[in-house]
This record gives C-alpha cells, sequence and structure tokens, in this order.
DNA sequence: TGAGTTTATAAAACCGGTTTAATGTGGGCT
DNA sequence: AGCCCACATTAAACCGGTTTTATAAACTCA
C-alpha cells in the first residue's frame, strides 16, 4: 500500500501538504491540491486509519458493549442495533460490537484499551456494573442503555424506558380485567431493568388497594437456559401447582410462547383459562399468532438512536454531563388477554 | 493515560522490554516482568491500541460488511451476526459492523483503509459486486456469505446455501402436492441469491416435464419497502388477477405474514385456497402462526460461524486460496401448505 | 521602497507502540 | 586464562500519519 510519503514524493511536495490536503485542516492552493490528488489517485493511495487514529487521538468508532459471555442478540437487541447503526450511518462512525471472551481479556498479551472513541453500554447490572466502573475510571465517554445501578445514575448518560410504569401499566389493566393471581416472569435477576418493572408491578398491586401475590415473580436465570424454554418450564410449573394464577406477564415474545406451549399442555386456553402478556411487540408477528399476543411496545430502535444520539453529541462537544432520556412506550392488548373466566374473588 | 514511556521509567528499563512484558514475544527474566507489572499496574497502564496496530499491521477487528444504504437488519443477519460473532468471541477478534453512508464514503477527508484485518461481505451483487472489487484490489482478506457473480467466484472464498437446491426443493414439494400454478416473492433483483433461487424454481418445474409458468416470478425491490408490505401488495395484486394460483413462495417470514394478509382481505382460506412456503424458518414462531407456516430452516448461525472461522483462519495462515463451504438446509413443511382444494389440471 | 503582515509550503517533532541491531555479562569449554 | 557463545537488555529506527514551528514568497501600505 501506497504511503503518505510516497505521494509526496509523487507530487514534489512534503507529507505535511499532502496531509492538509486529504485532512482540509489547512488551506492549499488549487493547483498543488489538484497535483497530490493526482498522485495519491496514480499511486491509489488512502490514508492509513490506525496511523491516523494514533495521532489525531480519535477512531471515529463507538462501541456497543453488550454482556460478557457467549451472548446472543435477540430481537429486542437488533432493533436496538438498528437504531444505532443509523444514526452512526449519518454521523460517519463506525461501530463495533465488543463481546471478548473474559479468557481474552484478562490474558496479559491482549490488555488493551479499547479501539473506540466511546462506547454503548447495554443492560446494566443492579449492583454496580465492573464496565461502568472501569470506563468511568479510564474516563471513556459512555452512554448506557437501560438504567444504571444507584452508585452511577448521578455520574452517566442514560436512554431508558419508564420500565415502572409500564410494568405498573400491564399490571394494572390486568387487575381492572379481573385477575388478582398474575404470576410474572422477568428479565434476568441483578438487572436494573428487572428491579423496575417489579417495583411496578408490585405498585400496581397496591395502588389497586390489593396485596401482590407472594411467590408470583420469577427471574429468569442469567444464563443456561433459552427464554423460550424458560417460559415453558417456569409457566408449567407454576401453572399445576397454583391454579389460581389466571395471567401471565412475559418479559419478552419467545418466553411468552413458551407460555403459549406450557397452557397448550395444561390443557388451558388463551385467554379462556388464562391471560398472556409480552413484554415487548411486533406489529407484524403479534397480532398473527394464535391467539393475537397482547404486549408492550419498546420503540428499541428510538432507543438505539437516542443513545448513540447522546454519545456522538457527548463526543463532539466534549460535555459529559449526565443526561437522562426516557423514550416512550405503548400497552398493546390484544386477543390474549380478556377477564378470567371464573372471577376468583367476587367480593 | 500513561505511555509505555512512563512504564519503561518508573521500572527502570527500557520502551522494549516494556513491550516485550506485555507481548511476549521476547522472553524477559521473571523478576523485571515482576517489577514492569507492578509499573503497569501503578500507573494504570494498557497498551494503546491504535500505536499497536499501526506498528504490527494487526487489529484483530474484522469488519461485517452489509450493504449501503440506512439498511437494516432482519432476524436472518441476526442469527448470522450471533454466528460470526460467537466465533470472534473464541479467537479474540472484534467485530466491526461496516455501514458508512456513500455520503460520508466519497468525502475526500474521509477517504481511508478500512480499519480491520478482514472482512465479511453479505449479499454480493449478482452483478460484479464493487465492494469485493475494492477488497480484492487492495488485498484485504476476505469471505463472502452468498454466492459471488461468476466473475469472482473462481477469486475469492465463500459460505452458502444450496440456495438452487432448496428453492427447487420448495418448488417440487409444490408442485407433488398437486400446485401447478405457484407465485414466487423472490429476493431483490441482482443478487446471486435471487438468480440461485429463480434458477430452482424452474429447474422444479421443468423436471416434472412441466414448464414454469410465465409472469410468476417478482423480485421485491431494493429499497422503499419492507417486506412485509411487498408481500403483501404483491400478493393482494397478483391474487386478484390470476385467480389461477394456488401457492406462493415468500422469501422470508415478514413477506410471508405479508401474504397472509393478503389471503386474509381477499377471502382466501390458508391453506384451502392458498398454499403459502416461506424461505426463512423459526422453530419456535412459525408453529404459533395460524396456520402453522412451513418454511425453510436456514442455519444462519452455522452460515456465521464457518464465515468467521474461514476468515479468521485466512488471516492466521496467510494463504488466501479460494475455499467453498455450503451449510445444509432443511425444508420443514408446516400446516399452510396442502393440495389445493380444487385440482386446475385433473389431466 | 522597505518594514510589517499575510499566506503557502517545508522541515521536524510527535503520537505510542514494535522490531532490529547493538551492547554488555556471565558461563562453559579447552 | 582466553575465547566463544548464549542471553537479557537497551538504544535507535520504524510504522504512517498529524501538528507545530520555521521559512520563503507575496501582498499591504505608509
Amino acid at each position: 500500500m501506497a504511503t503518505i510519503e510516497d505521494v509526496a514524493r509523487a507530487a514534489g511536495v512534503s507529507k505535511g501538504t499532502v496531509s492538509s490536503v486529504f485532512s482540509k485542516k489547512r488551506p492549499i492552493s488549487k493547483e498543488v491540491t489538484e497535483r497530490v490528488l493526482e498522485a495519491a489517485r496514480g499511486l491509489n493511495y488512502k490514508p492509513n486509519y490506525w496511523a491516523r487514529s494514533l495521532a489525531s487521538r480519535s477512531t471515529r468508532i463507538i462501541g456497543l458493549n453488550i454482556r460478557g459471555e457467549p451472548y446472543r442478540f435477540g430481537p429486542f437487541h437488533l432493533a436496538l442495533m438498528n437504531g444505532v447503526l443509523r444514526v452512526c450511518y449519518e454521523h460517519g462512525y463506525r461501530l463495533l460490537v465488543n463481546t471478548l471472551s473474559p479468557g481474552y481479556l484478562s490474558q496479559v498479551e491482549n490488555l488493551a484499551s479499547d479501539p473506540v472513541d466511546g462506547e454503548i453500554i447495554l443492560d446494566p447490572s443492579a449492583k454496580g456494573d465492573a464496565r461502568i466502573e472501569d470506563r468511568l475510571a479510564s474516563g471513556t465517554p459512555l452512554v448506557v442503555i437501560g438504567r444504571p445501578s444507584a452508585e452511577h445514575e448521578a455520574k452517566v448518560s442514560y436512554v431508558d424506558h419508564d420500565n415502572a410504569g409500564l410494568a405498573a401499566g400491564v399490571t394494572r389493566c390486568l387487575l381492572e380485567l379481573g385477575h388478582r393471581d398474575i404470576l410474572f416472569l422477568n428479565a434476568p435477576e441483578l438487572r436494573t431493568v428487572a428491579e423496575d418493572r417489579a417495583h411496578g408491578y408490585r405498585e400496581a398491586y397496591r395502588k389497586a388497594g390489593l396485596e401482590p401475590p407472594p411467590q408470583r415473580l420469577l427471574h429468569k436465570p442469567e444464563r443456561g437456559t433459552s427464554s423460550h424454554q424458560f417460559g415453558f418450564d417456569a409457566a408449567s410449573a407454576m401453572l399445576e401447582r397454583h391454579p389460581a394464577i389466571t395471567a401471565v406477564i412475559a418479559d419478552n415474545e419467545m418466553m411468552a410462547l413458551g407460555v403459549y406451549k406450557a397452557a397448550e399442555s395444561l390443557g388451558l386456553s388463551i385467554p379462556g383459562e388464562l391471560s398472556v402478556f409480552a413484554f415487548s411487540d411486533d406489529a407484524v408477528l403479534f397480532p398473527e399468532l394464535s391467539p393475537p399476543l397482547a404486549g408492550v411496545r419498546q420503540h428499541a430502535e428510538q432507543l438505539g438512536m437516542e443513545a448513540a444520539a447522546m454519545l456522538i453529541e457527548q463526543l463532539r462537544s466534549g460535555n459529559s454531563a449526565a443526561r437522562r432520556t426516557l423514550v416512550p412506550a405503548e400497552l398493546v392488548p390484544r386477543a390474549s388477554c380478556s377477564a378470567p373466566a371464573v372471577s376468583p374473588q367476587s367480593v
């Protein structure tokens, strides 16, 4: 590959001049510019990305940090990433998906600063996320998607849904239909999103003057089982043991389908004997399920766009004030939810 | 941020020695190693990624190049990326998702070599893909997912499904059920995948001793409409105008759901009056649709894994021989397909 | 006309690492 | 003791750009 040196020689100018022609940081006369570009074209010269990054201390790459371990993206992350990509695309940034196995990261020979200007961190942990600690310590600009734990909340910018409010909304909706014993299959414990939703779920009961039923809040394990499998297993076990349960809130679509399957295998009709609500939505898919699945339209793409825009703005301005944006989401009731067949309490 | 210089000074050794401690390229005595690591820890030193990349001419980053324009990932790309990520993860590579708007790429000041060691290119164009040309010219190692156009096929490594065979299989399956007028809503034109599937579709007719019906092969436009919308629009128009059509093959799930919707709005029952087959599959989702949707299980994750493994191996060995891997896929018939209600030809 | 200022380019220092060639240093062998 | 060699470490060159400082030419304006 031709270097800036070669081009300079071919055009009969100095390195600095060639650099200026490409970076436009200093005015160069029209004729010299022409001559340099000509030479560059002839040699098929392209500035070396790393050399440029090293000298200018900027990579125009932003990182997307998902939780460690052989993690797999789901539809939610997909939509989110599409949003991030779109904003990156518009602002000339590239996106680095950061999943490096802890094994690699811990080896001395792989230890290195991250090759990004800033990072978007997903699924913050409820107990002082190590990734956030690290970025704060090294001064890497960051934006979190989802509420960070209390200790970091005032220090970092983040984008989130009003998870507590949404969970309360879903729960209230079911309570108003007459359900009293609602099973909540929540996101993995130790994530703030799970905390917030659990909080909203309980709050809705209290606001309705009811006590939340005990033992009805389960968390998907951090790993070892798929959402679909967990939905099936948990719903099967709970519905069999506690026939009083008339409704289930599932963390996402796959989990909800696991619940559908469990209901089928137990001979429970939906929504006749069991109502199901998912904490996700797909305008095309959900209506086609039988029965159509009620969900929460999360606008993950919007979440991604906001986060990326926030980060890029932070990089541009150098201002790292802790901002917060809440993206609205809507409940979308569908046929999978109805009043329970037999009102358990006819007061 | 502390530099290697600072660490060297603190430990009382030279830059080169510190470098060797971190890269392990040269043996350093135990005591010196200890002293250097100690100093590094004290200064919170991490080698600078860009400087290291510049000097060693390697980034340990591989690129994933999807088609330009505000492109959006779908479930297929998601699964594929999960596969790529998994292999990257295991081999200590990072993944750079490359979508830079043509506007940015064309500006002189943004012109630069790509910051990757090698690249995975998706959805090759049927007419000499410019991205492939470019990588071949600059000598960037690459692996293509999907068959490259004829002119490149012998020069690059690629991973693919047997698209022609699969399309033939789907078509034959429908022909054997008694369908004669099958509408094929294909991927966008000018992609090799569309060519191959069209070829398989026609081939199946011929092998059955039949002529493929004219005007039954439509391509989704490259942009401007979603798969779902195109499925609905195309199916609505065609089914209304040509009542002889008794089956539709749709390129993916969203398009198939568009067909479902079209059938519903025209009052056609599935599979009674119309059979539907999708060129994608989801073991959890498809069975829950009404009726359960027949599909082609593509193992996109496998595709991604193979491609990444191939590329990383190529980087390791320096051998850029053009290899090909075909990943098997299976037809999954479900209730959306059955014999046509009235055999159009009772021969 | 000549001092003062602006403008275009060149030369050199720098970014933070890796790598090569040079320099000691001590051990083994005769 | 003297020679050679292996080994650990250092000094310096290098990777390919950007940026600062210096210099030469051109342009004002009294």
